[in-house]
RNA sequence: AAAUAAAUUGAGAUGAUCGCCGCGCCUAAAAAGCGGGGAGGACAAAGUCCGAACACCACAGCCGUCUUUGACGGAGAUAGUUGUUAACGACAACCGGCUAUUUUGGUGACUUAAUAGCCAGGACAAGUUGAACAGAAAAUAUGCCUAUCCCGCAUUUUGCGGGGUUAAGGGUGAAAUGGUCAGAUAACAAGCUGACCCGUUAAUCUGGUGACAGAUUAAAAGAGCUAAACUCUAUUUGGUGCAAAACUAAGUAGGUCCGGCAUCAGCCGGACGGGUAAGUUGCUUGAGGCUAUGGGCAAUCAUAGUCCUAGAUAGAUGAUCAUCGUCCGCCUUUGGCGGAUACAGAAUUCGGCUUAUGAUAUUUAUUUGGGU
RNA sequence: UCGGGGAUCGUCUAAUGGUAGGACAACGGGUUCUGGUCCCGUUUAUUGGGGUUCGAAUCCCUAUCCCCGAG
């Protein structure tokens, strides 16, 4: 789990993140992120009962997406909110797999420092 | 012995690294540190089909109208009896009924007994509705065919017309207006008569808390099915839900009005009113779990002992790796390799109902094979 | 935490409790020199499980899935 710093959870900031923000699709998520005017980056994640009816699958997932982002996180550029928006595709990839995606992802649109 | 089904049991362990959420210690307070805790067992955390606790609102108790201690109209729920329960449409026991198999007696209608399963099980004997196809006829039964008798006419057989008897018989159908055996009258015949069987209603008696059961007597209007069709009867009824609700401090967004500044756009100040976001409580010790004893056929109740076992708030309880365990398959069988390790993730709490779940073990039932 | 609605051939859509119908699609045949158009025919369905009824797509219960709404 990440620390409260590195959580984003006021409603509204995700709502105008959801309007305002620049997003990036991969089969597996999608990606939307903004700059705010804070020192540390914020991430949040969503994964809707499309991608799996049972809560166990989603509750697992969302734990891997964390875990994931935790492990990258020093070497992310501060000073952003991050929407992390689920998709089935997700489900058939295991660990490995996901944090490949997810670096090729940040460093795609540069938030990942090369550090 | 194997297979299948049902019930019960049961549903992994240890370590390393990196993390998350409460609690306690420490501290003026925090951070850091230390200690200890942190996902279920079908009674599902699920579905949200019922019920209750708790809280607030409305109110004098379902709703509406009126002439308001009541009347009229309307809506919903429940439906054998007794009990259990905080409560229930749940549960238990009993009563009654239905179906299947076997079985006892009888010429027969029918009946005796056992086992298994099922039942939303008030009323169709207040009224209304509905019943395709087939069939003479489907609810006011009886027109029709057939049968049979009498009269008239024609006549070889027999045919035609009129009248009488409507009881048996009439391919059907889910269902045909009780049934069986015998007898009489007679042209043929029928509850026409007798005995019996089944069923209905009423009264009395006996037993049972009661549903009801048994016995006796009487009456014939022997009355079809359908109320998970309308309906009638009896009993009964508030709404919203922990995002309920209470408290704390702050006094922000958007809006209206007034005043000032400003060419406009707009800015500043004040008032009104408003509701946005935050924290605390509610919040987890409870109709609680486990064990023993006792009451009760049982559901369940009483007493004693013992235990404390998540409380987050966009939502913690984890991620990765290693070793072992259990099961399955294959092989080169002290072992190796590969695969599997279910269903499922708390959100105020609790009682029921419904529904998901792999292996092992135990019990019961059925089937098959083998032995005696 | 609550409330409401729905499920019929591959798709769309009908059906008082009484033979599940129609259109498009698919397949086969005919017409044509060939294809299209047109004509004829065939195949395919009441979400699962129980109950009420002589009889259920329809009535009742229950489960599954889908859609919508409130705070």
């Amino acid at each position: 789990m990440l620390s409260k710093n590195n959580r984003l959870h006021k409603e509204k900031e995700i709502k105008s993140l959801i309007h305002r923000g620049q997003t990036f699709f991969l089969p597996e998520f999608i990606i939307k992120y903004q700059k705010n005017q804070k020192n540390s980056s914020r991430f949040t994640f969503v994964v809707s009962t499309k991608v799996d009816k049972k809560a166990v699958v989603r509750n697992r997932l969302k734990r891997q997406l964390r875990e994931l982002i935790r492990g990258v996180l020093p070497k992310v550029h501060a000073g952003f909110d991050v929407l992390i928006i689920a998709k089935p595709n997700s489900l058939s990839l295991d660990f490995a797999g996901l944090t490949k995606q997810m670096t090729f992802a940040l460093q795609k649109i540069k938030l990942l420092s090369d550090k």
